[in-house]
DNA sequence: CAGAAAATGATATATTATAACATTTCATCA
DNA sequence: TGATGAAATGTTATAATATATCATTTTCTG
């Protein structure tokens, strides 16, 4: 069994350096500019494996010194999730570091409602599930949302 | 190609009597009562193959006469939610009725962005997609969200 | 019918998100 | 270089969604 969530201990700062590379990549390659504002709350949100709402970010930046308003924050968030960087969970209004913004891919989650650590994963035979029933049905798909709710392997171990 | 949106013009006191009969039954078997308020809620999410939001749902309650308050409201919803009489689209935040409260099932919608219409599908690949995902990286599944955004067949062909 | 439990009413407030307009920053090119 | 227009951010107000808490009413049970 491989255990998509992270280990205990890791080095986390790696992966938020390998994270902020591959922003920086992406948003050179589309042209979009990974403005200061963009970076504080992506590294914000990579600051954890957990989903993170935008009034918890707007309170980080605003204890960082001067008073942060809601659109700042949607509108990074809007950016950040447009180029593919940031993904919304729906179920829990949260906003979650993508790990591959290099590559398309249907977002799909699991969730620890223990823990609160969120993996993404991407599992083609899900993926082709959903195409191949959508494709049964006639419908065009435009966006998926799969959210797996429950216990992580550790949260369910111990 | 089948498809699962109903068809135009179909007899809809139909769907919704069969709903209601369904949800009299699930009721009665779980020894829950089904208020008037509840029906009410209930009828009124089945008054269209459309989500419909809980704030909708007030404005319709309230028209019929008094003031409804949001927690009255929210009360319903949480109790048909719970009995699996009503489900919760969380991409759109409102809700939708079960064809099959009677049947364990996991929730996966196809929802067109052009009609607003909403079908319910259940999916053995689908599911059993999930199911195997999960064991695979040691997740103990407590609920889950399948929604596919996109074009009904008719909105694609028309 | 009394008493307990369940449901609803009422009031207030928390949480999440957007609209609209002003100001600042930045790339571009005359 | 510095005018200029587009992009980004700041600011204020408000919309949309959801819950906490306590009072009252309704229903069930004995
Ligand atoms: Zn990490
Ligand atoms: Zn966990
Ligand atoms: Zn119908
Ligand atoms: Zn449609």
């Amino acid at each position: 069994m491989s255990d998509l969530f992270p280990k205990k201990g890791h080095d986390h700062d790696r992966c938020v350096n390998s994270a902020l590379k591959q922003a920086e990549k992406v948003c050179m390659e589309e042209n979009a500019r990974f403005t200061d504002m963009r970076r504080k709350v992506f590294t914000l949100i990579w600051q954890s494996h957990k989903a993170v709402t935008a009034y918890e970010l707007l309170d980080a930046l605003t204890s960082e010194g001067q008073r942060v308003q809601p659109p700042t924050v949607y509108r990074a968030l809007e950016f950040l999730t447009d180029l593919g960087l940031v993904h919304r969970i729906e179920s829990l209004n949260a906003y979650f570091g993508c790990d591959r913004p290099d590559c398309e891919h249907l977002g799909q989650y699991f969730i620890c409602t223990q823990c609160g650590r969120v993996a993404e994963a991407v599992n083609e035979d899900m993926s082709n599930a959903v195409l191949k029933a959508a494709a049964q049905v006639g419908f065009s798909i435009q966006a998926t949302t799969v959210e797996i709710k429950g216990l992580c392997h550790d949260c369910a171990t111990h």
